[in-house]
Formats: structure tokens, C-alpha cells, sequence
RNA sequence: GCGCGGUUAGCUCAGUGGUAGAGCAUUACCUUGACACGGUAGGGGUCGCAGGUUCGAACCCUGCACCGCGCACCA
């Protein structure tokens, strides 16, 4: 480093060094490469969306990739991070078709199927490159050479040829079924995409007029053993007249008690000698489209109705004949819910459908593609949007009379997750997959050769797996993979390409985007070809994506590995938490609580964001997103960059050897907690603990390096001795260059930078950190040797932790008698045994007093501060007069503390079976803390003695 | 209904059987020759509740409460 500055300043490196990055080829992974030497390491990206915008999400799910990718390229493995993005079928053509709207006015059916397509192309091509750019900035070192995109035309052939091969298997069919249809978007969903949400509506009751098949009014009324009820009539009255054995009912049928009214409990029979039933609806605008009424065959209030009819109350206009539908009797029914009366709407609710397949009821549709209803629903409702109708389903049948009750009612309704509306069980023909390789699937995250981290995750994709329906793949979309399927007539041809001959039509269908996502792990490297990309680096090492996309992605992705490549796709799965504001809230667009990461890295620097986010992402927790943790990485960065500029204002060369007669107590116990360090962090990291690495590193770097060792070594730089002085700036030297490379796939851009400006790469092989610190070798713990030539051993951590307590001790002694920081003060200490004049030095530094002078025979003047420790009792001597009473007070609460600890411990091994059962350690390990506790007793107590 | 996670300092979270921790916030002091994006010292917790196992439980077991999430066709 040429020019020093006071404070790192992240916007003049980043972009400098990810162009060299760049350029230099770095991030470029090469197949030959691979050998047993040098084994792949490889990954691909959540493919974002082409469109997209990154977000807090992409943030901590590509900084961890990052860190993967970075720390295997420093163990020496050849890396390949396989970047690109997702055409994300129902997002982008919305995009695409709100700024038509908005800037031309135009929909899409203004302009065509080809021309829109052409429209979403420009877009991508203009907005595409967005997202990319935004992973350049938070420093991604994806090997950009291989970027793909999901239309790309290779890819989009991965696509067909999976379709034939499938549908050639029969895996693939098509067929007419219930759908979750998005009435926004007009489109089917899979299951997946469909968010369940608990919704505030109204529980309808409306009663219907039995009545036989004629339409004349039913006979016989309601069941001998089910006399009739006024609905009037109170709970709790009617107990007698069915034995509990055939009717396991309650008298109110269900959750109405003690809340006035009793509900109606089976057929009433009004004055004029006419039958009702009650039916409890969610949805009485689909009471157009009801054909049957259902009734459980073991419900004795209904049992005998079955086979007669109820007069439908809607459209009212149809004459009475054209409104009765049949009484019939279904298990599904559960007559313990509602009334025990289920209207069934075939076209509009899944359960209905299979009931209505059973017993081949008509399906009547009512609504149109867009939610709307269509004439068949009746004159009033036609043409109203589906909730609007329901408002008036509502109104029309308390004209009819016949609205007995409307009742605030939550219950869960299925929203499009995509378009945030309800979506609506449709009925079409649909193209769906039979699942492939599930068992395989199954047995392969189940037996453990594919983890999943945290691994709680495993039990949820097996249940999935366990439990899985067919997937609907086709879309009523544009863009998108076409169904490769064409018609003509009767015939049907599935193929790569157009078959031959006249009038042929193909299926105006997209497929779903996780029908292309899901070959993503193989389509990108050259599929079906056996590329040598594929040989060296299928299957992948790790995948990290969020727990949302478990069903609609992982697994599936699972399935076609073993499918088309007959292999798991990845070895391990690393689920990422969900990024939250600090109160806990998901982020969103609407609530307008997602922080712009670019904001953020502008703000604050790429590193610090990556610092900030990581620092609060422990493995498979949410993590609550603070912008604080963005500036404490800034800050921790600045921290990093003024401890190196302490080595460089120290001057000289790279120091590259350690003499170890030189080092002092100082030198040999940062070594051991560098040691320590590289230890836990790599540890940590193999385990995918990034927050456990990342605060090791925080501790070893703060609060060792910098609070006691850089404090200490200023004894050294100061002192006159230039050997030691040089040997200092080897540790330091060696301790950097360590830390450095252990930031490295944290924080790339400032340990760039330093690594350079520290001449630490001009020590190093060129590709092993010579030309860029991404290829220096992650540092290795020390080995015996080492340790035995620097002297580390038990010792060190001992004496070093005496002397950080003295200083602790005597700085608090400072404090208390008011020498506060500013204030320099004189100390004593009369040692226990021998202290070398150089950590006497150390000591007087650390305390950042004016003197500390060493005297065995030291006798202080009454009430002087004292403080006793392992190397011997520290006084305070006072200038003027000494204040008896404030260090009585002082000592006076000490010793309640040493009291307390004592009979803290001392019950302990007052337990007699204590001393029996506990290892011997453990009871060693208590008698010395009580016998420390007892001399600091002594002590204390004798000098509140001498206070007098 | 089933399943999963969480409950530890004011806040966010570490801590899988042996002296309760970190960061932030807070209080006091300090612009000392890396850094005020900094330093020093301090205050602050019956570890959700109740049982159990153990010499010993924040940690293991059982039950409960509350918060969050996922799955499930209850009209």
C-alpha cells in the first residue's frame, strides 16, 4: 500500500478488483484441470429471474455460494460456479404485458402471439442483464463463460427432449381434470404454487325444498326417528327421542353452542306440510352450478331422503323442473360439519368433481377463464366478477326467503402465489406428469447419500415424496418451452420436431418453468452430449437454495438426475434461512421493507454486507435482517484495514521467518490462538456454520489480535531492540497473512486489496496467491513441530491469561479511584517469583500507566487500591491524600462477590456424592477454584484489616 | 388434525451434562503515536412453565403454555 488512508474506502477496490478477477480468468473452470490432485468442486445457482431484481434472499443465499466456491478454490480444487437465469414464465409475461399496457396501451392479443413474444425477448435482452450485474457487485465469482439461460436454445431442446422421452414412457399424459386455475393470470398451477391462507368470510345457511322427482312435495316428511324441528326450538330438548347408539349427534350439530340460535338439526317441516333441508355454503354464487345435494347414507336425519330431489334456489328465473337436482348419498360427507347437508358443485371444487364422478352428476360450469360468471349462472349473476357474484347469490336468495343464517366464518383458501388471488378449481385439459425415479429419490436423502443441512429438512421432502400427486406442466402462457405435442383431427404426434404433412396444429400450451428448472444441474453443462464438463463435474458438490422451493424445485431436480442421468444431482443441500425485517416480517414489495442490497453495498461496501448478513445467519434459522449489521460490518472492515496499516506503519519488508528465541509471551500466545482460530473456522465452514465461522474469526481478530496483541506489541515498537522489533513484525506478518486468507471468502475485495498492499503475494507461488490472494492455500493449523520450535505449549495460555487479569484488574483500580483513561498513574506490583523487566513493560503499556515499578519489599501506605492476582499483588499508590473509606468499600464488595463464589463451590463438594461419582478432573478442577477463591479471601480480608 | 422449529441480558442470537456468553443498545470515562467506523471500565439474566433422570440440567426425558412455519378436500 502506497497511500495509506485513515478509513477503508470500499468503492475504490471492488470494482477494480472483480474486473482483474475477471480477466484474469479466475473464475473460469476448466475441465482439464481436474485430476485426484486437484479434485472439481462444483455448484450451480438458483437460476433468478431474468427480470428480476436482487433482494435480500439472493443476497445471503449467493454470499454463502460465494464462500463455498471461494474456500474450495483455496483448497485447491478446480471450481466450477455455474451462473445464469430463469425465464420464469408467469412473472415475466406479466411484466411484459403491464408495461404494454401502460406504455402502448396494447394487450397482448393486440399484438399477437408472435409479435409478444418478440416484445419478451427485447425485455429480456434489456432487462436481462440486470440481476447479473447485481451478483458482479456483491462480488459472486461465478464463471460467467458458462452463463445460461433457460429459453437458450440448447436448453430449451433439454426441455422437448425430456418431454418425448417421458410421454414416449407414458409418464406424460394428457387429460381432463380438476385444476387450480388462476383466474389472474388464466392459467393452471401445480399444487405447489398454491399458498393456503386463512381467509375472513361468511358461513351461509340457506334451506332448499325437498321434493320427489315430480316436484311434488316429498312424502312422507321428515324420518320416523327424526321427527321435525321447529327452528325456533331451543337445545338440548330433543335428547329423548333418539337413543345415543344411532345417532351419535349433538342436538345442535356441531360448534352453534351458546350462541342463541340452535342451528336446524335435519329436515324441518314447515305448516303447509312442506320438507327443508339447511345447506351451509362458503360459496352460494356457485349454487348455479350445484347438481346434487349429498347426504351421508349413515346420517339418520337424511337417510331416508336419499333419491328424492331439492328444488335448486338458483337461477331463480328457471322454471321449478329445471331446478331439481338429486338427493345422493356420499361417504365423503361428514355429517358432523354443517348441517351435514353438502351441496356439490362439480365444476368449481375438487372434492365436489369426485363426488360427482361417482355418481355421474352433470358438471355445470359457470365461470368463465377470468373469473367472471357466465350465463349459465343466471341473469343477475352473469357477467359479475366471482366475489362481486357472491354478494349478490347472497342477496337474491334472502329475496327468495330462504337465507337462514350468515355468519362471520375463517376458514383456508388456496391464492395463486404468483398472482395473489384466489385461485379457483377449474376444470380443463391439462398436460401431467407422472412422477419419475421417486422411490430412488426417496432412498437416496433417506439413506444419507444426499444431505440435506439443517437436517430436519429431509423429513419434510420425504413426507412430499411420500404423498405425491401428478404434476400439471402445462400453462396457458406465452412464453415458455411450447408443448411439443401436434394435432390433427384425431391424431396426435409427440415429437423434437413439426411431423410431416398438412395441417397439423401444435399444442398452444408453455410448459411450467420448473419443467425447464428442473434439468438445471445437467442442461447447463451440455446435455445430452457427454460433455467433459459433465464427466468432471456431475454431480455437483452443494446446492444452496431456501426451503420454499423444496417441493417445486430440489426435489424434482432430485428426480430428473436420477432420471436422465441416473445420479443424484448434488451431494448436499444447504437450506438457507428466510431473510426477515427485525420485527420478524417477511420481506415484501407491498410492505416496503426489503433494503436494496446496491443501496446498501454503495452505502456500506460489498464486504460488509456480505459480513453484516452472514454474521446473523445461523444455520437454518430465519435471519432477522438489521441494516445495524450491514454498518458493523462496515465497521469491522475498517477495523481490518487500520490493523493492517499498524503492520505497515511498523515499516520494513515481509518478514517471513520467526526466530523463535525472540518471541515473547505475547508472540507465542497469538500463535496459539491463530491456531485455534484456523481450527474453528475451518471446522465451522465444513459444516456449513458460516455464523459460528464468522463470529470465530470476529473473536480471534477483535478481541485477541487487536484488544490484547496489537496493544501489547507497542512495548516492542516502541523499545529500542531491533531484532525484536523485526521479529514482532514477522508474527504480525505471519498472523495477517494467515488472517487474511481466513476473510478471504467472506470478504473478498478488502483482503484483495491488503493482500497486495501488504506484499504478502509477492512471497507466495504465483498460483498459490502470488498473482490474487483467491488461490492462496487456506491456512493449515500448526503443526507439532511448529509448535514445539515456537515453544507453545500449556504454559502460554496460562501466563497470558494472569497478565490480561492483572491489567484488567488495574485498569478497573484506575476507573474506581477516578485515573480515568485520560490520566496516565503510577503502579506498583510486587511479583510473585521473577517477572521480566520486557512483560513488566508489556504490563505498564497495557494498563497505559506512567510507570509500573517492580518491588518485592513493597510496603504501602495504609488504604492504597490494591489488587491481588496470580503475579502478584498490584497497588494503586494515590498522590495526596488517600481516600481509606472508598477502597474499604471497594474491598468490602469484593470480598461479598469471593463469599459468594466460595459457598457457590463449597456446596458442591459438600454433596458426598460429589466426591464419589464425579471424574476425578472435574473434582480437581473445583478444589483448585475454591483454594484460588480462599487465597483471594485472605487477601482481601487482611487488607481491609490494615485499613484498620 | 399431523409434522417441524423457536422460547437464554432491553434487542438479535451463540451455548448438547461441570464457574451463564457475544454483538448491538445502555452508563461512566477517554480525541493516548492503527482505528471515534475507535478505546477502557461497568450495570443488566431464578435460561417459557411443571415434573423426572443425574452427584450435578440452559443442555437429556415427559407433559403443558405461547410464538412462527409447513402439510391436510372439511362444505
Amino acid at each position: 500500500m502506497t497511500e495509506i488512508s485513515k478509513a477503508y474506502e470500499p468503492q475504490s477496490v471492488q470494482d477494480k478488483w472483480y474486473d482483474f478477477w475477471v480477466k484474469q480468468g479466475c473464475f473460469t473452470a476448466d475441465a482439464a484441470r481436474v485430476t485426484d490432485e486437484r479434485p472439481a468442486y462444483s455448484i450451480v445457482i438458483p437460476p433468478p429471474n431474468v427480470t428480476g431484481m436482487l433482494h435480500m434472499g439472493h443476497v445471503l443465499n449467493n454470499t454463502i455460494q460465494d464462500i463455498l466456491a471461494r474456500k474450495a478454490r483455496m483448497d485447491g480444487k478446480e471450481v466450477l460456479w455455474l451462473p445464469g437465469t430463469d425465464h420464469a414464465g408467469i412473472a415475466t409475461q406479466v411484466q411484459v404485458e403491464k408495461a404494454l399496457k401502460k406504455e402502448e396501451r396494447l394487450t397482448k392479443y393486440d399484438l399477437g402471439r408472435e409479435n409478444f413474444l418478440e416484445r419478451v425477448w427485447s425485455w429480456k435482452e434489456k432487462h436481462g442483464g440486470i440481476i447479473i450485474n447485481q451478483l458482479k457487485k456483491l462480488g459472486c465469482s461465478c464463471d460467467w463463460t458458462r452463463e445460461r439461460f433457460t429459453m437458450d436454445p440448447e436448453y430449451s431442446r433439454c426441455v422437448q427432449k425430456v418431454f418425448v422421452e417421458l410421454y414416449k414412457k407414458g409418464l406424460i399424459y394428457r387429460g381432463k381434470r380438476m385444476v387450480n386455475w388462476c383466474p389472474a393470470s388464466q392459467t393452471a398451477l401445480s399444487d405447489e404454487e398454491v399458498e393456503m391462507k386463512s381467509q375472513k368470510g361468511f358461513m351461509y345457511h340457506f334451506k332448499v325444498e325437498a321434493v320427489e322427482v315430480d316436484g311434488s312435495p316429498a312424502k312422507g316428511g321428515p324420518h320416523p326417528l327424526t321427527p321435525a324441528l321447529s327452528p325456533e326450538r331451543g337445545e338440548g330438548e330433543d335428547s329423548a327421542q333418539t337413543s345415543p347408539a344411532t345417532n351419535p349427534l349433538s342436538p345442535t350439530g356441531g360448534e352453534g353452542q351458546g350462541e342463541g340460535a340452535a342451528r336446524p338439526n335435519g329436515p324441518m317441516t314447515d305448516s303447509e306440510g312442506r320438507v327443508w333441508l339447511t345447506i351451509a355454503t362458503t360459496r352460494p354464487e356457485t349454487i348455479p352450478g350445484d347438481t346434487a345435494v349429498a347426504v351421508n347414507p349413515k346420517d339418520p336425519r337424511y337417510a331416508h331422503l336419499i333419491g328424492q330431489h331439492i328444488v335448486r334456489p338458483l337461477p331463480a328465473e328457471l322454471p321449478r323442473a329445471q331446478k331439481l337436482i338429486p338427493i345422493i348419498a356420499d361417504d365423503h360427507v361428514d355429517f358432523e360439519f354443517g348441517t351435514g347437508v353438502l351441496k356439490v358443485t362439480p365444476a368449481h371444487d375438487k372434492a365436489d368433481f369426485e363426488i360427482g364422478a361417482r355418481h355421474k352428476l352433470p358438471v355445470v360450469d359457470i365461470m368463465n377463464a377470468d373469473g367472471t360468471m357466465n350465463t349459465l349462472a343466471g341473469g343477475p349473476l352473469a357477467g359479475l366478477e366471482r366475489f362481486q357474484a357472491r354478494k349478490v347469490a347472497v342477496e337474491l336468495l334472502r329475496e327468495q326467503g330462504v337465507l337462514i343464517e350468515e355468519k362471520p366464518y375463517e376458514n383456508n383458501v388456496g391464492f395463486s402465489q404468483r398472482a395473489d388471488v384466489p385461485i379457483e378449481p377449474r376444470l380443463s385439459e391439462q398436460w401431467f406428469l407422472k412422477y419419475p425415479a421417486v422411490a430412488q429419490s426417496k432412498a437416496s436423502v433417506a439413506e444419507g447419500q444426499m444431505k440435506f443441512y439443517p437436517d430436519r429438512w429431509t423429513k419434510v421432502y420425504d413426507h412430499w415424496l411420500t404423498n405425491i400427486q401428478d404434476w400439471c406442466i402445462s400453462r396457458q402462457l406465452w412464453w415458455g418451452h411450447r408443448v411439443p405435442v401436434w394435432y390433427r383431427g384425431g391424431e396426435v404426434h409427440c415429437g423434437l420436431e413439426a411431423p410431416q404433412g398438412e395441417g397439423w396444429q401444435q399444442d398452444p400450451d408453455v410448459l411450467d418453468t420448473w419443467f425447464s428448472s428442473w434439468l438445471w444441474p445437467f442442461a447447463t453443462m451440455g446435455w445430452p452430449e457427454k460433455t467433459d464438463t459433465l464427466r468432471k463435474f456431475y454431480p455437483t458438490t452443494d446446492l444452496v437454495t431456501g426451503p420454499d422451493i423444496i417441493f417445486v424445485w430440489v426435489a424434482r431436480m432430485i428426480m430428473a438426475g436420477y432420471e436422465f442421468m441416473d445420479e443424484l444431482p448434488f451431494k448436499n443441500v444447504y437450506f438457507t434461512g428466510i431473510i426477515r425485517d427485525k420485527q420478524g416480517r417477511k420481506m415484501s414489495k407491498t410492505l416496503g421493507n426489503s433494503p436494496d442490497p446496491l443501496v446498501l453495498i454503495s452505502q456500506y461496501g460489498a464486504d460488509a454486507l456480505r459480513f453484516g448478513t452472514m454474521r446473523s445467519a445461523p444455520l437454518g434459522q430465519d435471519v432477522l435482517f438489521d441494516e445495524k449489521d450491514v454498518e458493523l460490518g462496515r465497521n469491522f472492515c475498517n477495523k481490518l484495514w487500520n490493523a493492517c496499516r499498524f503492520r505497515q506503519m511498523q515499516g520494513g519488508e515481509v518478514q517471513g521467518e520467526i526466530t523463535a528465541a525472540l518471541l515473547s509471551s505475547d508472540d507465542r500466545w497469538i500463535l496459539l490462538r491463530l491456531d485455534l482460530a484456523i481450527r474453528e473456522v475451518s471446522d465451522a465452514l465444513a459444516s456449513y456454520n458460516f455464523a459460528t465461522a464468522v463470529q470465530s474469526l470476529y473473536r480471534f481478530f477483535w478481541s485477541e489480535y487487536c484488544d490484547w496483541y496489537v496493544e501489547a506489541s507497542k512495548a516492542a515498537f516502541f523499545g529500542e531492540d531491533a531484532a525484536l522489533k523485526a521479529n514482532k513484525v514477522a508474527v504480525i506478518d505471519f498472523a495477517l497473512s494467515h488472517l487474511l486468507r481466513m476473510f478471504h471468502p467472506l470478504l473478498p475485495f478488502i483482503t484483495e486489496e491488503l493482500w497486495h498492499g501488504m506484499g504478502y503475494s509477492a512471497d507466495m507461488p504465483e498460483e498459490q496467491g502470488g498473482r490474487t490472494i483467491m488461490f492462496a492455500r487456506w491456512p493449515k493449523p500448526l503443526s507439532d513441530d511448529e509448535k514445539e520450535a515456537w515453544g507453545l505449549d500449556d504454559t502460554v495460555e496460562t501466563f497470558a491469561n494472569a497478565k490480561f487479569e492483572l491489567v484488567t484488574q488495574g485498569r478497573n483500580l484506575k476507573t474506581q479511584f477516578n485515573i480515568g483513561a485520560g490520566k496516565k498513574g503510577k503502579f506498583t506490583l510486587k511479583p510473585v517469583g521473577q517477572l521480566d523487566s520486557r512483560e513488566a513493560e508489556v504490563l505498564r503499556l497495557l494498563l497505559s500507566a506512567e510507570s509500573l515499578e517492580l518491588d518485592s519489599n513493597y510496603a504501602p501506605r495504609k488504604g492504597t487500591p490494591t489488587a491481588f492476582t496470580k503475579l502478584g499483588e498490584l497497588y494503586l499508590p494515590l498522590d495526596g491524600l488517600v481516600d481509606v473509606e472508598a477502597e474499604r468499600a471497594r474491598l468490602t464488595k469484593e470480598l461479598a462477590k469471593i463469599q459468594a463464589e466460595i459457598e457457590k463451590v463449597e456446596q458442591k463438594l459438600a454433596n458426598p456424592s460429589f466426591a464419589q461419582k464425579v471424574p476425578p478432573a472435574v473434582l480437581d478442577e473445583h478444589k483448585q477454584r475454591l483454594a484460588d477463591w480462599h487465597v483471594k479471601l485472605a487477601q482481601t480480608k487482611a487488607a481491609i484489616e490494615a485499613l484498620g
